[in-house]
DNA sequence: GTTTTTTCGGAACAATTGTTCAATAACCGC
DNA sequence: GCGGTTATTGAACAATTGTTCCGAAAAAAC
């Protein structure tokens, strides 16, 4: 056989991204083979390579859109007037957007260590812009009066901890819905950083 | 070639326990061969399985074994009077304590996937149980009112969360001690549950 | 309807994987 | 220094790995 009936590259690309996704989410870039995905797919191996130039480019590809979108959502938020409320916002912001990737925010915190070291650049550059935002609420925030942070870095550090762990035990069956998760954490964050 | 000279159990069995910890924290589990584990050591692949039965077994005795550690040493500190010291007294032996054992905690969170199911049971009761002395202290602190916590199960997920978070990027030829990382951590997670 | 382009199957590659085992040399109690 | 025990080598195994490539079939263009 050869080209199947009804394929287009419309369609398999970015099957083979959500295949990629879900399976190094779930057992890991490394024990993952290629073979697995394209089975996914419903495909064999040799077509994958009709969209990445290799399975590192399929990790890295998938890290760095998850890291770009990341940034590119929460600038693309309103921007409340106080820190106060910008800090809220972003707890609230973060939490939610987290929770909907679950996949690929998982893969992006555990997969850096099979970057080549140029790509594990690129996304830690990313990863550190993306603090840079809250670390610049604390800031303003521990200017005007408004929050009590000796450090702005590690308390950015601590918070975005601390909120990036609702995703490890958070499942939509469970207790509580998101919105009272979002409450809890946003309190615990507002009372962290505040006199 | 047979036995080498100056081969002892008691050295290389350690020996390879430390190499395997190493590099999986390194390279993650599926990354590392039995292979490169033996060249660590500095010994063929076969002289592996005079000391384990399988791979499987080396990375979940490792977990284990830092698990129940984790929980004995915890279990062996002094246990003050109130809530409001027990929690302080948590929040320094935490870091600390997974500060000097970075590749073992590193492991333990991250490898968890690569786990049988019944071995993942185990290490996740472990975790649970470690889990439950926090919970337990806010528990208390609720009770008596020294802590406002609405949820203490979920304060103490996002507690451990945020102070585990200083492995990520805590060194210690960096800007500060961490007895003063310690000091910051503990007044984030103070404020972070009293009124 | 013919030609060009797009997409994929299927086989092949060398390298690496976890694991087993017989042979053998070093160690150690006597 | 002899004999049993312990620890290791080195080769071998089948299975799996990422990647390449050619031919062929479907789709698209004309």
């Amino acid at each position: 056989m050869a080209r199947t009936s009804g394929s287009h590259s419309e369609i398999t690309g970015p099957r083979i991204l959500e295949a990629a996704l879900k399976l190094f989410a779930e057992s890991g870039y490394a024990a993952v083979s290629m073979r697995k995905i394209a089975s996914e797919v419903g495909v064999q191996v040799g077509a994958l390579y009709n969209y990445t130039p290799d399975k590192q480019s399929l990790l890295f590809g998938l890290m760095r859109d998850h890291m770009e979108k990341l940034v590119a959502a929460w600038d693309q938020e309103t921007r409340p007037d106080t820190p106060m409320a910008r800090l809220e916002h972003f707890a609230r912001f973060h939490v939610g957007y987290h929770h909907v990737r679950r996949d690929a925010v998982f893969i992006a915190y555990m997969e850096l260590r099979n970057l080549t070291p140029e790509n594990f650049a690129v996304i830690e550059g990313l990863r550190s812009t993306y603090e840079g935002k809250l670390e610049d609420i604390l800031e303003e925030g521990a200017r005007n009066g408004s929050f009590s942070v000796p450090d702005a870095k590690i308390a950015s550090m601590a918070l975005i901890a601390m909120l990036t762990g609702v995703n490890t035990w958070f499942r939509e069956t469970g207790r509580l819905p998101l919105e009272e998760v979002q409450d809890i954490y946003w309190e615990m964050t507002r009372k962290a950083v505040t006199a």
